[in-house]
DNA sequence: CCGTCTCTCTATCAGTGATAGAGAGACTCT
DNA sequence: AGAGTCTCTCTATCACTGATAGAGAGACGG
């Protein structure tokens, strides 16, 4: 049972699975490989490379095998899965969101931006539009995860919070969130709530230069 | 100069300025006002809160005075500026999206929400669809300032990356990057054109149902 | 058999958020 | 005036973090 990287980032990402983000210490790490903490420094430079080797772990759970729209399938539907899978994964872990925003270079990121800004461009969209129309999605998927994922605040700060006040100030933004969350709506039915705008509006944009 | 929450919270921006969010610590930020740093806690009850304070801070600099749009302003345009305002918020200071994305419960931006989702239903926009309107501008917004924040590979890491690799495995992501950024365009060109994409798809959204 | 290379170890560093508890000063009530 | 209390800052210390220096065990090639 030799260490090595490989085996390094899946008990990275276990401890992860367990104590979140803040819980991934060297220490903690290593203490699971049975190994000292300063051994890990042979095989990473520094923790952010581990982060972002966490990182590219995650994606790949989700995205190892990517593959283009069939050719019946429109592009919005299969950009849209896209998004919804990138969600999917990031919500696998706990900090998920925050792990790969940490993160930086990743290389499953930029294959997944390649299949999708080269499969909008062979759909006859022009590059320059498909590189945008793939950021925003990208960028809005995982700035909603990563609100999705914030911590929910401690029952301490709840105690000094004034709902009535709340509420009395923010009358719209309650009555939204009690509206929506009222019948048997759930957050993945936000999310894809939230996608559609941005697909629609990607569609406008594809249609108005194409 | 009696030490208060408002002098602490504003020596912690200008901390915040000098040395990035990593740079915010309770010590150095004692030492900038002229204290030992447990004394700190006897006005916050932790770093977290200070973190959140500083975003409000951060927003309010820019937010102080929010208005909903002249009558004859299309809400299209008033929402574009209220992204774009968001961005500039977070782009004033380093690592400002991750203090936003690390605080919770900002006042402020609770107040950009009611602001906006108010604003929209009084353009008729039924109120379930104002909410993921702005939610989705929010986060990608966010999301995107977040990635233009994140730190420049040092050189060390671009010394073992083989560009030519990448080109060769990601080329039109290459080619996306090159075309986007040869002319005279700029970083705030590609957010405006993103954001582009998701005002059109909330025209689209709203369109339908209102 | 020797030297070198690979990997893990011990020991240690500076720095982090946070808490306990002492103490200085001001303010209030009798 | 004096006693008590409240507000604020202090010193001392904790457990823990990422990281480095450098010793040493073992395998492998000459």
């Amino acid at each position: 049972m030799a260490l090595d990287r490989q085996r390094i980032v899946a008990e990275a990402v276990a401890l992860l699975d367990a104590e979140g983000l803040d819980g991934v210490t060297t220490r903690k790490l290593a203490a699971r490989l049975g190994v000292q903490s300063p051994t890990l420094y042979w095989h990473l430079p520094n923790k952010a490379a581990l982060v972002t080797a966490i990182a590219d772990a995650i994606l790949d759970q989700e995205f190892g095998h990517m593959s283009p729209p069939e050719p019946d399938q429109h592009w919005h539907d299969w950009l849209s899965g896209l998004a919804e899978r990138l969600r999917r994964a990031l919500l696998a872990h706990p900090d998920g969101a925050r792990v790969i925003s940490a993160s930086q270079l990743s290389a499953t990121m930029a294959a997944i931006s390649e299949l999708a800004m080269s499969t909008l461009v062979a759909r006859g969209i022009p590059l320059r539009q498909a590189r945008v129309i793939v950021l925003t999605v990208e960028r809005f998927t995982v700035g909603h995860v990563l609100e999705e994922q914030a911590p929910r605040p401690d029952t301490e700060a709840l105690k000094d919070f004034d709902m009535a006040a709340f509420t009395e100030q923010h009358p719209t933004v309650v009555a939204a969130v009690a509206d929506y969350f009222s019948p048997g709506r759930t957050v993945d039915d936000l999310f894809r709530d939230c996608l559609e705008v941005v697909i629609a509006g990607a569609a406008v944009k594809a249609d108005a230069t194409s």
